[in-house]
Order: C-alpha cells, then structure tokens, then sequence
DNA sequence: ACCGAAAAGAGAGCACCGCTCTTGCTTTGG
DNA sequence: CCAAAGCAAGAGCGGTGCTCTCTTTTCGGT
C-alpha cells in the first residue's frame, strides 16, 4: 500500500501532485505551448530547479499531465457507460459520445493536449497507449453486447478492404463481424472530429444549437456502426 | 498590378515570401511551437529585429502561414473536384476528401496549424475565414450538384433539430434540402477527425492499410450526405 | 544510536526566446 | 533636391528550459 510507506514517498507524491495540479491550472489558462516550469514552480514556492527532482524534462510533465487526462476521458465513458447500462444499445453509444464532448467542453485545453497538434518534436511515450484506448474500448463494448444481444445491423464491405477488416476485428474485437470493426474505428475518428470542431471554433457562425447538432450526429455515427432500428 | 510597382515594394515581397518559406521550413522541422523568428532571421541572414518590419509580432507570422495553408488546401479541393469534374457526385466527392487527406500527409505541420489546437492565447482574425471554408465550400457544392442533377437520398430530421437545420440551410446553401445541410456540415467535420485521426498518430497500430480505409469511410460519408446509390 | 548514502532544495549561470528602442543608411516622391 | 519614409542593425529587457554545484534533510543498515 502507499500509505505504508515512509514520509518521504508521501510527502514526494504530495509534491508531484501539487505540480501536476499547478500545471494543469496554467495549462487550463494559457494553453501548452505556454506552460512554463518556472511559472509552476513560483506558484508553489520552490525554485525552478527544484521541479527537475520531479519531472525530468517539460516534455515529462506533460507527458504525465496527457495520461491523467486520457485516463479522466476515459473515465468519464466508462461512468456513462455505467449510468445508461439499461438503455438500448444506441442510446448507450450516444451517452458515451455525449460524456466524451462535455469532458472536451470543461476542459478544452486537456482536450486539445492529448486530440490536438502533437507537441513539437515529442513522440507520445508506450506508456501513454493504454490509456488513450480506454474511450475506444467503452465503445466497441457497446457494439459488443449489441451483437451479443439484440444484434447489429448489415454493413457494406468491400473486397478490396477485406483484409484490412479481418486485421482490425482480429485486434480489436475478434467476437465482431470484421466490418464491424471497420465501422467501429471510422466512428471513433468521427467522432472527435465533431468533438474537436466544435472545440476549436470551426462550428463558430456556422452550427448553433451544439447539443442538438451533436446528439443527433452521434446518433447516426451508431447507425454506422450497426447499432439502432435493429 | 503588383509587378508595376517601384524596386522597393518589390524586394519587399520578395523578403516576405522568403520569411514565410522558411518558417515553413521551420515548420516543417521543428512544428509551430518551436517556430522562432531568430532563427528564421539566421538562416535568412538578417537580424532577429529587421523580421518586424515585416511582421509585427511572431503570431502574425503564424496566421500569414495559417491563411496559406488554407488557400493550399483549398486549391487542392478545388483541383480534385475539377478532375473529377465528369464523375459521379460519389466519386467526386471520394476524390476530394483523397485530395485532403492528401495534403494532409504531405504536409502534416500545415495541417496541425489549421486543424491542430490553437495556437497559443491566440485567436484566428477574421481574415482567416474565407479560406478556411474553402473545402467545405467544395464539399457543398458537390452535393448541390447532386441535387440539381441525379438526386439525393432520403436523409433523416429530427423534429428537435428542424430549427437548427433550416437556419443551417439557410446559410450554406438554400437551394439544398435542411436534412442535407444538416449531414454535410457533420460529414465534413468527420472527415477531418478521420484525416487528423490519421495523421496524428491515433491510427498506428490499429490501421495499417490507411489508403483503403480511409476511401471506404470517404465513401460511406459521401452515402451519408444523400449521395450515391441515388 | 549512529553514520554514510540517498534524496531534496537553493542558487548561479548558460543559451535561447519574443520584443522594443535607438541609431544610422537608403530609397522614394513631392 | 531634400525631407520623409522604409529598412537594417545593435543593444538590451525580461522571460524560458535546463545544468551544475552546494547545502540540508531524511532514511536504512549495522
């Protein structure tokens, strides 16, 4: 257990945890290209040098500031997941797609962090992978039970994406029809591109009324994937 | 004309195009975060204070590039559609998206400028909508020549959404049914999020043959804006 | 209980950044 | 022809990420 241990690993999470939070509020002010270690380190009263006991590197602390936030998106899914486990196959996915845009809507910045532009020259570390997959993993759970229970609808599929189908079922969802899986991801991508032109002003003067736009969106993005008038 | 203007107005474009071209360069090595006007100066042989008097500040550089990038884009739309002047909508509209994902690929720190997160504190002016519409004006009109032509598909409209649709409609393209302008500005966001999908890396070890994935779903978007199987 | 090792904070300093201001030089146009 | 405008250069300000050294604190094994 953590909590066993001496005060020394307690008092360093604490700290790591004060940094991180620091950081998320300059990043929630003023973006990550501006988040500066010795903004976050006068914010807490240590010396700029002091941080490097904790993160190595800028890249570091922002590396740990996108795993904390996939793991908050990805949370936020599951909870949604959770809260309409008794509705239709369809209105679950919408749930979800709904959790995944008002996360985005309360925390633009984070938003952008881990769906925007790559940070400048940094490659997203393996340890960021799993969390990042736990949004997509909610929904091919869905898809799922759908088969599972009151079944999906017909999908077209190709010849020439045949093999392309059988690689992705077979990683992704192997119980699912292959193009399924095709679906599957291509909503998944969708998906955060409604989410994403919303966040980043591309909607401005052109869509309106957002909750409703988007929830009848998300709607047909579960017809693609086979859910729904099943 | 520009050409018949004195020497000086000419070296001046001159000096102007040769910052932005390195910047891109920069772009191009480092991304926009890294973008510096000192070392653009550098490698341009000049001093870091003589960029002013071409560009007031760093961020206006940045939307020279980002307009740029937009017209690119959009020219590129614009060519696709124009090849494929003689096809079906469908394959018309396939044509453009291949067009965008395209450019994308070739240019991907131009493509997180525009469709990455925003840059810093820093808000896009106004001069950079028009050519930002530019695809979305392609797309649109493809589908409008559907319509005058072949015909499109039924498409559904939730009474909850009609307001927001004829408002839609209105705006974009009034000729067009509101369940078509409806599903046009939601399939063009989606195709970004497929292209960014892609391009930022949220693909690698899911996707592999991304060509023929990506006309598959192009295609499936092109079924859901009312074109195709007409 | 002690003592050496490890961890943590503080401070100075390096190289770089965006941006401003002042100083001269060159081109332009009335 | 000469004043006005455009331009390049240099110095300098406050900020950045990061490194290095030095001191203090804490921990674990004998």
């Amino acid at each position: 257990m953590s909590t066993a241990q001496g005060a020394r690993a307690r008092a360093r999470q604490e700290v790591t945890a004060a940094i991180k939070e620091a950081a998320r509020g300059q990043l929630a002010a003023e973006g990550a290209a501006k988040l500066s270690l010795r903004a976050v380190a006068r914010e807490l009263g240590m010396v700029s040098s002091a941080l490097y006991r904790y993160f190595p590197s800028r890249d570091d602390l922002l590396t740990a500031l996108i795993i904390d936030a996939y793991d908050s998106l990805g949370e936020a899914a599951e909870r949604a997941r959770d809260a309409a486990a008794d509705a239709a196959p369809e209105a679950r996915w919408v749930a979800v797609c709904e959790a995944v845009r008002g996360w985005a809507l309360d925390r633009p910045h984070e938003y952008a962090l881990i769906y925007g532009s790559p940070v400048p020259g940094y490659s997203a570390p393996q340890t960021t992978v799993p969390p990042a997959a736990r949004v997509g993993m909610v929904l091919i759970g869905i898809v799922r039970d759908a088969h599972q229970g009151p079944g999906l609808t017909a999908l077209p599929l190709p010849a020439g994406l045949r093999p392309e189908a059988a690689r992705l079922a077979a990683d992704l969802a192997p119980d699912l029809p292959a193009e399924a899986a095709v679906a599957l991801v291509a909503a998944w991508a969708q998906l955060f591109g409604l989410v994403g032109f919303e966040l980043f002003g591309q909607f401005n003067r052109v869509v309106e009324d957002r909750e409703t736009f988007f929830r009848h969106a998300a709607g047909r993005l579960a017809e693609g994937v086979g859910l729904g008038r099943g």
